[in-house]
DNA sequence: TTACGCAACGAAAACGTTTTCGTGTTGAAA
DNA sequence: TTTCAACACGAAAACGTTTTCGTTGCGTAA
């Protein structure tokens, strides 16, 4: 077994001093040609490559950023994840991901974990609990420590830093005219409890939308899920026992629920209820009948998020000046809605 | 701003030295009470928290771990990666992602890069190109220098390591057998080039059934997709040409591809030909209809292959004795075959 | 008084780098 | 012969820890 092999033993292979190995492996004009390229051959046979903790220890930096984000097995964060992991390749940075399972208290651990020296900065989607609890202590400790914290999706107002969103009011207003424009009237919507900010935001677009046309509210319309599990019944209740045309989901898994208890009670998308979800993902490309969605482009979301990092990571006086990145967003048209 | 503290600036404020401070933080004896309790306050009030990085560089271990793989916007790797996370964390260690999108290049380079110190060993799925290459050097590199590597799903059997797979021949047995016994007779088999090598052992597992069971095989049959985005063609050229009753395809993405394409022709699933995927992802259980599959449980693969890991990195001596550990795997069946 | 043991603490090495600041040697100019 | 610059290299500090091995000072037994 070769171990991985240092500048000391080099150095006293060669019988040389390690500032001399140090400086002819970088090229410095100080050694002569001789050494260095004995040096140089003597590196390259036994394979070295300088120890990037012990670089991390001089330099202080060690290009690596922290994701912290409720879960993995969720395409639109796989899909930010990976927006993130190839810019970040681009510029020599390393991600290191930690998950919070929607748990403040994990995602705390992790946040202080990776705080200790792991990583230079974070990029973060907020759980769910840290949203309901609305204590961000962590987050402004880190932030206080010089470490730059780019949030994204799910986000807050009451921490200070850099943020990328998507206009979520806007894109469910968009989606919601939609359905007005087209002679839909009676929209249901299926979102989540007001505590998760995105959906919030999203219910209140559907509002807005309604009132600018003015469309009489009807709560029966409006149902709130809690638990993913069970939103079946909810939404089977829904749709028979209100006359609806349309139906606004605020994510993938509500759309494609609400068109399978839609075929259950022998309807038929789109033609006698319409559907258009939310988040362009797998299961609205593939699902049948192939769904309408706001796109919401993980990729560039994750692109955005690591390049403003970055910036911030690289550029060493620390302006006080954050930005909010909006990604646009747009309706995909599938066939779960007619024209 | 308040950076982080360290233990000479606790040492400098208390007056003491950079030896008592480290060892009142770690409750040694050789420390009076009275210094003890002074030490730990101040420590408290400053949040101080050892530097990972200067303990990696002391204790030559990182608590980290590699994971490499082709893709991350992928449900089953992105339920490995969630297994591997867990487990990994319950341990007291982090994981670093990279992708090699399917790139030897990209492999290599990510491999070497948290070879130099980064992680303490490596969690890897190989890419497309690296096993139509056959190369595995870097592989052997790595794991001369010491350093523990577990191979999952994409193995090879020119590397000695551990590895943690299903048993994918026997996996696409039962299903081509399941059709058998059924009295499905004319099985279309959908699978990838054989250079994937999971492709090749689920094709050798269906043509093992055929022969097993007296059928003769038809070529005309199968059809190994190279491009994914062309293959719904194929498919339907496929099932226009052939009497088929049944699907078996390789992957959950062939899989409802088949059905859309069944669907195409005006004929119906599972009515008049049944279908079987392999991965049970989220296709498979949000299609219309859903889709029998076989499980290929990837949370259990990433939890075992973390284990596997962390029990070789912790014990010291360094047995040459590699397992290969097979995930069971089971038909799930739902809506795309009858019984 | 001397010797010794113990309690409490500090100095220094080590991990692997990079970089600053010497230092010794050589050759040439004065 | 002396002086000085240029050249080639080495010593040491620094990053933040932990740990080994002193080194004090003091109290107690002989």
């Amino acid at each position: 077994m070769r171990r991985k092999v240092t500048l000391k033993q080099i150095a006293k292979e060669l019988d040389i001093s390690i500032s001399t190995v140090s400086k002819s492996l970088r090229d410095s004009h100080e050694i002569s040609e001789e050494t260095r390229l004995k040096v140089k051959a003597f590196a390259k046979l036994y394979n070295y490559k300088p120890n990037n903790i012990a670089l991390s220890l001089k330099n202080k930096k060690t290009k690596t950023i922290g994701i912290i984000i409720p879960e993995i097995v969720h395409h639109f964060f796989a899909t930010v994840i990976s927006g993130i992991e190839h810019v970040a390749n681009e510029f020599g940075y390393n991600v290191i991901v930690t998950l919070s399972d929607e748990s403040f208290d994990k995602e705390v651990i992790n946040l202080e974990m990776l705080a200790s020296g792991s990583t230079d900065g974070f990029i973060m989607s907020l759980s769910k609990e840290t949203q309901l609890k609305k204590d961000f202590h962590h987050l402004e400790e880190v932030i206080n420590q010089g470490m730059p914290v780019v949030l994204f999706d799910r986000v807050t107002n009451d921490v200070f830093c850099d943020k990328v969103i998507i206009d979520d009011q806007l894109a469910a207003y968009n989606a919601t005219e939609f359905f007005i424009t087209n002679k839909y009237k009676n929209i249901a919507l299926i979102t989540t409890v007001d505590y998760v900010s995105v959906g919030k935001l999203r219910t209140e677009g559907y509002l807005k939308a309604l009132s600018d046309y003015d469309i009489k509210l009807d709560e029966n319309l409006i149902i709130k899920v809690e638990d993913i599990d069970h939103c079946q019944e909810q939404i089977i209740e829904l749709i028979t026992n209100n006359a609806i045309d349309a139906v606004f989901a605020v994510n993938e898994l509500f759309a494609v629920t609400a068109i399978k208890a839609i075929n259950k009670i022998g309807k038929k998308v789109p033609d006698d209820i319409a559907v258009i979800g939310f988040t362009d993902g797998i299961i609205s490309q593939f699902s049948t009948p192939t769904i309408t969605t706001v796109s919401q482009n993980g990729i560039k979301m994750g692109q955005k998020a690591a390049k403003m990092l970055i910036e911030r990571l690289e550029k060493e006086e620390d302006d006080e000046q954050y930005t909010t990145e909006i990604i646009e967003t747009e309706l995909i048209f599938r066939e779960s809605t007619t024209t």
